[in-house]
DNA sequence: TCCTTCTTGCAAACGATTTGCAATTGCATT
DNA sequence: AATGCAATTGCAAATCGTTTGCAAGAAGGA
């Protein structure tokens, strides 16, 4: 999931394709983006950015995570109550469970339920372009 | 589920447990949300409460609607992009399907899909605490 | 290097929602 | 029915996350 180098190639190599231009902080972001594991939002992004080069603006990284939504390198996820947050894209579907505690968030995949949210769909007459699948939990005290 | 007399009385029945006034705005209010089967905005109760009392405002429906909402009388839903919707809450539990052309919506439930989700909570080591499903489409031109 | 176009940082604008405040109201009490 | 006080209201201003206009500054092909 993490693995620097290749993602990192990735990117740019997608901004060129999509036919956009390789700036610093756009280098910065990316070079970000494909180091973390986890689900950071802008102002995260930001931060992490601004240790890196402080001329950073927080426009530049909510220009920069819009328009790598767009050429589909990164995903969008507006979970509950927060603001935005971002992963890379590239990986299978999956959906996700929140921890309300700490905020974690882990990724799961279940082929059962997305066929089961096809057979709904269909049933009530409708084809599913997308959908939004998030567990709000809390960590068991398994012994 | 549209049940305009009982379901009022609920409402304001509600209202008293919890020990809030019945207030003109709220009565109207809880018209509204009783009378409708589907899921307004707080822009759109604002403007059906205006047409029936001009002088209320809408931070008052804001207002109330987290009111009605922490007493549990109705659920918000923040759906894809837009701002929160609401729906009476006292139904048996349900997810929803939105069509993403209209923006209507629809409800469903699937016990198999709540049993794996459960599955796969616990599999990763969590009990959920609430989950957030939504499915996105379109209606199929079925002939 | 030059030129055109794309990007940036900044500050102001934005949409949805919340809040402070002074005026008004509900309602338990006389 | 009149009283009193806390709960509630409308209004305007504030808030949060995000977007945008604009003038200045870089990217990168000629």
């Amino acid at each position: 999931m993490t693995n620097p180098i290749a993602d990192k190639r990735n990117y740019e190599e997608e901004l060129r394709q999509a036919g956009v231009r390789i700036t610093r902080p756009r280098r910065i972001i990316l070079g970000i983006l494909s180091e973390t594991g986890d689900h950071p939002d802008a102002l995260e992004i930001f931060r992490r950015a601004v240790a890196l080069d402080s001329s950073i603006s927080l426009s530049t990284v909510y220009r920069t995570m819009k328009l790598l939504e767009t050429i589909g390198a990164i995903r969008r996820h507006a979970f509950e109550g927060g603001p935005s947050r971002f992963e890379q894209a590239g990986g299978a579907h999956h959906d996700h469970l929140i921890d309300i505690e700490t905020g974690d968030v882990v990724e799961f995949r279940s082929d059962r339920i997305e066929k089961l949210q096809d057979e709904v769909a269909r049933a009530l007459g409708y084809e599913i372009v997308h959908h939004r699948l998030e567990l709000y939990g809390r960590k068991l005290r398994s012994k």
